[in-house]
DNA sequence: CTGTTAGCGCGTTCAC
DNA sequence: GTGAACGCGCTAACAG
């Protein structure tokens, strides 16, 4: 009999309140704690939350309260392993803030950022856009809108939001010193997404490196391990004795190509990645990169937004700082 | 002036109509295309949203009409390489069908799910548990509140659930048939959670396969590459001269090992890996291993469960097959 | 300490 | 075709 209306007709807080024999607001306050009950009566309350299977409705909740109590996480590519541990780590941070993660993804397609930011801004407290690589005017309209956001890995000058990110063209600069101490002067980079600012900040450290002697070669590649095979043979067509790369998928892949083309890594070529995405199966690690613990950034980018949603309005945006990790694929220059 | 109450003070269905002198049900007609109505006033209301910046409030929208509008999902951990293909797919069906996708995930922590899916009931429309590792009682009550539910890569027999997995015994007695043509008769399965159904079916399949004369050892490892490296050697100790793995990062992890340990495969020892998680940087596989396309698993799961959002009760299990990827890391038994 | 009242913002009847 | 009124489920302010 009462199975009839199981799919439809959800349980209420008044049938709680009935149930109880009380009133509606006094189920509240015992669920929300938010004032003094008789032990009784929230005795009674608990028991029929319990045996109605009580719920609490988000969205009359978030109506009520003006708060979602979620907060939206956007990603370019949840396959490029660079994100899942700065989604782990900004879930742990709301979760022990009483926050629920919605996490959308844009396929590295830039023209739908904005329609999903829009759909986030409509269902969350707060944002974090992890990478964004939407154009600059369409990030400042939405920063326009005046919600709780923080910009992980984008650095808009100009644009007042606050702002987590990693010293990319630190980390840039320190491989080209490394690469420049061990004689090399003709470098390739392998190219990541177009509209990435990460990408972009390599590139200008790339190119302040020719005060240092290093002449660069930039090639359009990608961010994954087939986008580095493909471009591999490109760098070698350049010149070059040392290819630094957007990231450690596209050092595999180019690796991989290396192999196959009797190209020795580091005596005739020296390779390195970027991000330190941990993908040597061989437990040490052996692949020359940089790296800045994502769980950090992921922890610190949440801990700022769980701050902008109370009220300070912290607004400095910080650069966590990279640090090189010479390991196998580094060597002296082959001329 | 219009900045001072930017923040809290939200533009509503009634300032849009206020602003284009209709009332707020016009309003609400010409967003949602309700109800015909008059093309000038439509223009009126389409200017007024746009000026103001109107953008429907979800909860409200979800308490009125009762639903939310979002998709749940849960995975036990999102740097697994396996998770983040369904869940584009899902996104994809779920965006289509003008949904939006919640992501929950618990680390691999079986204890946390149950709490983690209540959240998810209390704000989707409908659930997609992604291989739930939560015991199968709590399993039925989740299930028991009657939400639109699809289990993915988990059957849990005698309980009325809608699900679609992969057929992973299938795929392992195919593994087994294939180990045991080339000889081999003493296998060693790196095994991987506990908890996990889909390790439970490999395990099944492994023992099955002791009709055909395979003695089967299993040796506790995990889901990681570490966890892969950390067994390798107790494989050698069981005495096995072919070692199947839970899935290719463990078998990644052992064959780095196995080289470490001068161990040459395939002809001293055969290593077989599971799901095909494309960890070869080199571009063509190297590893023998089992697939299945995961993003077809993903689109089927998000349309099996959108068409229960919808009304039919579909509810017959699906198994999708798996097929043996032969290549270079199985060969004929050592002795 | 508790019940009653009044909204939160929107969709949807119902009359006009 | 359009507006006024009501209710979705819950919390917060107000009385008692």
């Amino acid at each position: 009999m009462r199975q009839s209306r199981a799919r439809t007709q959800r349980v209420t807080i008044t049938d709680v309140g009935h149930a109880a024999g009380v009133s509606p607001a006094t189920v509240s306050r015992v669920l929300n704690g938010t004032a003094k009950v008789d032990a009784v009566l929230a005795g009674r309350v608990q028991a029929a939350v319990r045996t109605l299977g009580y719920h609490p409705n988000a969205a009359a909740q978030g109506l009520a309260k003006g708060r979602w109590g979620t907060i939206g996480v956007l990603v370019p590519d949840l396959a490029n392993p660079y994100f899942p541990e700065i989604l782990k780590a900004v879930s742990a941070v709301a979760r022990a803030n009483g926050h629920r993660v919605m996490i959308m993804e844009s396929e590295e397609n830039p023209a739908v950022e904005p329609e999903l930011v829009a759909d986030l801004l409509r269902s969350c407290d707060g944002l974090l856009l992890c990478s964004p690589r939407m154009r600059r005017d369409q990030l400042a309209e939405l920063v326009a809108r005046a919600h709780p956001m923080v910009l992980v890995n984008r650095i808009v000058p100009g644009l007042a939001v606050p702002a987590i990110s990693v010293d990319f063209y630190g980390g840039t600069t320190s491989i080209c010193g490394h690469l420049a101490q061990l004689g090399h002067r003709d470098v390739a980079y392998l190219s990541g997404p177009e509209a990435s600012w990460a990408n972009g900040e390599r590139i200008r450290a790339l190119e302040a490196a020719a005060a240092f002697g290093l002449r660069v070669t930039v090639i359009p590649a990608g961010a994954t391990a087939a986008d580095g095979g493909a471009a591999a043979e490109q760098a070698l067509a350049a010149g070059a004795t040392a290819v630094v790369t957007y990231n450690d998928l596209v050092a595999q892949g180019a690796l991989a190509r290396y192999r196959q083309l009797g190209v020795d890594v580091p005596t005739e070529l020296s390779v390195v990645g970027f991000d330190n995405l941990s993908l040597d199966w061989s437990g040490q690690a052996t692949l020359t990169t940089v790296a800045m613990p994502r769980d950090d950034l992921g922890r610190q980018a949440a801990e700022l937004l769980e701050r902008l949603m109370t009220g300070s309005p912290d607004t400095e945006p910080k650069l966590l700082p990279m640090e090189l990790l010479i390991h196998e694929t580094t060597g002296p220059a082959a001329r």
